[in-house]
DNA sequence: TTGTGTGAATCCCTTCACAGCG
DNA sequence: CGCTGTGAAGGGATTCACACAA
């Protein structure tokens, strides 16, 4: 099978169903049944072209732009995900850092300066934030969703534990580590003892 | 509604299906169902008892225990998670902690001193590691869930974006943020545009 | 009367299988 | 012939609805 590096060079090239179900631990009539949902662009006989798959994909999943993100609490989770390097390469931007600490509300981040959050609907406004990444304590954020979303933003990408309360036309994709850290501890206990 | 705390204390009383389906954002019916496959402990009429409750969930989530786990990278995720308070509160305890930048090997976290990949196998063994929290580059990620699972840990929390292939009877939970982003942006977008 | 426990109905997602296009 | 697109079948999870226990 060739590699990922071999399909990005070959843009006249063209992946069938099966080669891309293979890459991505799923199934053929999967991938199949997954892109027709959204139209029907492979050539029977053939696969699909990789450099209109790759565009198809990219108006789909919503990253053929840029997303201005603001992040919310600089703590320790703040500051790993403002590092983390897979965010900026995939087409999210940080456009403003919030914090509550008044020690941190100044402090220079990157090429962003740390905010105080009574500044939140504004530099949402003024900075044209879409998404949100919370990543405040838990009695801190249904407090600083619901700012943000009665300032405009599109969708929370949520770090607290707890479930925001928000309009359904808002997205919240929640990650809650303490319940996926569960579901192995659960997965794993269930093994054992399969009967009840 | 009672609050959380109203129920932490009245350990003689009951919560109705009802009542527990509207704090979890689900439904009566599937808060019954669920807690059906584990035995039928609700009383009709009733409602659960609290306490009796808390405790078949705490056995059922496979919490009514210590889980032992090692961390394995130490960069800036890695860090966030070690201090991470949530982890420790709910019964999951770093043993171990392991970088492969030999700037960090050495140097002392909490009471832990970071280790070396190289001693990974001997460390999970020695210290009856369970878990294993994966905050290492893609590229080092297969290798190190690998060594894991040959030393035989029974999970594995995977913050390394990639599908690890592990043997069928290791779970494995992702915690891939960059899906999560991305899962919000198709959300959004798909949101505007209903009609292909 | 209240609220559980559970068959039955429903929904949604995955898999199968194959007609038909290139 | 190869491989897509899609109806049909299958399966797991959610929802409904109600008998019945407390």
């Amino acid at each position: 099978m060739r590699s990922l590096e071999d399909l990005e060079r070959e843009g006249g090239e063209t992946v069938s169903s099966e080669e891309l179900a293979s890459r991505g631990h799923t199934t053929a009539a999967q991938v199949r049944k997954d892109l027709s949902h959204f139209g029907s662009f492979g050539k029977r006989g053939l696969g699909y072209r990789v450099e209109e798959l790759r565009e198809r994909l990219r108006q789909i999943l919503g990253v053929d732009r840029v997303w201005r993100v603001a992040l919310i609490g600089a703590g320790r989770i703040g500051s790993a995900l403002f590092e983390y390097p897979a965010f900026e390469s995939r087409g999210y931007e940080y456009v403003a850092v919030v914090d509550s600490d008044p020690a941190k509300v100044g402090n220079v981040w990157g090429e962003l300066r740390i905010r105080s959050p009574d500044e939140l609907e504004s530099l949402i406004g003024d900075l044209g934030v879409e998404l949100v990444i919370l990543a405040v304590p838990a009695h801190a954020a249904q407090e600083m969703a619901e700012r943000a979303v009665g300032a405009g933003i599109k969708g929370i990408l949520n770090f607290a534990p707890i479930r925001l309360k928000v309009p359904p036309d808002v997205p919240v994709e929640d990650v809650n580590l303490v319940m996926q850290l569960e579901a192995l501890s659960f997965l794993i206990t269930q093994r054992g003892s399969s009967s009840p």
